[in-house]
DNA sequence: TTTTTTTATGCACACGATTGCGGTAACGAT
DNA sequence: ATCGTTACCGCAATCGTGTGCATAAAAAAA
């Protein structure tokens, strides 16, 4: 049925040379006379030759692929960050392997199997929401392979991370709410086992605290799943029980944000005017909804490209991963739109 | 540095027999002893045996891995498909390496070169906008190698499609916004190169020829880009330009339908009581602006893992490609939201 | 012509796993 | 004592490529 890709040793053949003849011919070792060469480079053009990486993985016990383990590729952010990924690793002549984990540890383990069966040169990391012990990874890095996590990091010895200063991020977007006129700030925080999140949460009490601003706990609300129901849910009870009513929400992602916006709008509240909002990541629809919503970006494509650069240059032992700065933070930045600006 | 994987060999020495015997041994073939068996076996374990994929693949020629080649991974409806093929193929126990294109032709090519090196069990593909010649695909069919394309198929004999009904899916989009009363119905439509643009618009124009509306060639417009901005632009002109005015518009995609609602706002028209709009694809944001988007969903999750089940069954000869049916064509659903129901 | 040096190429093995075939014990039967 | 059978296991080749070492031929030096 498939037509066999031409070897070397079907170049070696035709033009009664040996095999490595050929090897080093297509490689223009020193050597090989240039007759030959050239006869050969001819040959492998017409048979349509092309090296067998898998046969070169094995000799040189590199593969020239990377795994990457991320919780869902449906997701705004991760897929720029993936995308951030594949363009640096294509430029760098490397493969992209790709498992989602569905936030599940279960998954999360058997895809590193499967990747280490495959001879991954390095790892790309975002694990799952289940994983709170990280023996599966640090046994990894004692392996000495390489490790780069990006946005959720675990604190173990001997990784790398790449993140993005959630702090001044979530303090900014707090900031910008209090200067606005709001004081009630409420904060929709996400899983307190993502670092993540606590980074924010303290963020938005600093920004309270520096302004003078009580932090309220009954402001502060976890949402587990982030989604624009829950946020709904949560937002609308909130308005109803806690007296005198939040005026702001800060939220943990954008689509938290939309669910308080929704739940702010069916109570009779009119965001800007009465309610300001802001939330996290600035997904695309952010400047196409009505009113459009403040958020904080955080640069996805930037994190995917920094993470790979880093994990090929060592993996390339173009650095040293013990001598350099184990965490990489990239700045957010704060876009302000219509739905917390007072008009 | 890196801790050698052990190896079968490994195993061998420890035990002092023959290699062939631990590959027996670990796969329980007839002919070895239960109790070597059990020796083989504790030994792998103990010594954290993982079998080389990358040996595996050289001996039997297959990777297990396949390779997708898709425009863009930060595109909704992209990455629902990819996260569809992902949980195939991951349950089939096959990897996926993933390209994308940023729709130039020259990366595609190029991706399909790296990947052939690497051995690939099979593709699949959703071309390029900047690809109108298909040699590269039908030399690769007629190699033997198995390609299933899915939302942007070419028409290339041997080839397996996995589409969505575009044409069923914009007639009943058009209908429902006739049906709703509007008239006055401009299609934003999408590149006329690709098939998936031709079907839509010929959906639009049924619907229109249905219900006895004329077909006005000015009400048709091509958005080659398909983003907002564009979106926002040309609808802000057609409403000047045109008279009388356009009074619903069925665009191409979300993103464009979302523009040309902003453009009507500005316009001082309200949506959906002065003028109708219908999207396709129904992304993430549809349900959560304001108005909610009505518009054509189109299950990309199935895509991905429909087209990936075909394949694999290809890759594994379950299949005859040349017996089954070569187009599956899943259905689209209306989901009518608040931007086209008149209150 | 003989010896040395250069140039060009081939041999053989390695990478890790699989597998057809052959070999060697042990045991029972004749 | 000899043969046949059975149960286990090892040898060696294979997949495609790269590379140290040996080697042959050719060229240069003596």
């Amino acid at each position: 049925m498939r037509l066999e890709q031409a070897t070397i040793k079907d170049i070696a053949r035709e033009l009664q040379v040996s095999s490595s003849t050929v090897s080093r011919a297509l490689k223009d070792y020193p050597g090989i006379s240039d007759e030959t060469k050239r006869k050969v480079k001819e040959m492998a053009e017409k048979l349509n030759y092309r090296p067998n990486a898998i046969a070169l993985s094995l000799r040189k016990s590199r593969s020239f692929t990377i795994g990457v383990i991320i919780p869902e590729v449906v997701h705004f952010f991760f897929s720029t960050v993936i995308s951030g990924i594949e363009e640096v690793a294509f430029s760098r002549g490397y493969n992209v392997i790709l498992t989602q984990t569905n936030e599940k540890l279960a998954r999360e383990k058997s895809s590193i199997d499967t990747m280490l069966s495959n001879q991954m040169d390095g790892f790309l990391v975002s694990y799952s929401k289940e994983t709170t012990d990280f023996q599966h990874f640090s046994k990894l890095l004692n392996q000495g392979y390489p490790i780069v996590f990006f946005d959720r990091v675990p604190e173990i010895s001997g990784a790398i991370h790449v993140i993005v200063n959630d702090y001044a991020g979530a303090y900014a977007a707090t900031k910008h709410l209090i200067q606005q006129g709001f004081s009630r700030i409420v904060h929709l925080a996400g899983p307190s086992n993502l670092k993540i999140s606590q980074e924010r949460t303290r963020g938005y009490k600093d920004a309270l605290h520096e302004f003078g601003i009580p932090f309220l706990p009954e402001l502060l609300v976890e949402c587990t799943q982030g989604s624009d129901e829950e946020a709904h849910k949560i937002t609308a009870e909130l308005l109803k029980s806690i007296s005198p009513r939040p005026d702001a929400f800060f939220a943990n992602n954008d689509m938290a944000a939309m669910g308080a916006i929704q739940a702010c709008k069916s109570a009779g509240f009119a965001v800007p005017q009465d309610i300001g909002v802001v939330g996290f990541s600035n997904w695309q629809f952010c400047s196409i909804v009505d009113p459009s919503l403040s958020s904080v970006a955080q640069n996805g494509f930037r994190i995917g490209s920094t993470a790979t650069e880093i994990l090929l240059d060592w993996i390339e032992k173009k650095i040293n991963p013990d001598t350099i700065e184990p965490s990489v933070v990239l700045e957010t930045e704060l876009l302000v739109r219509k739905s917390s600006v007072r008009t």
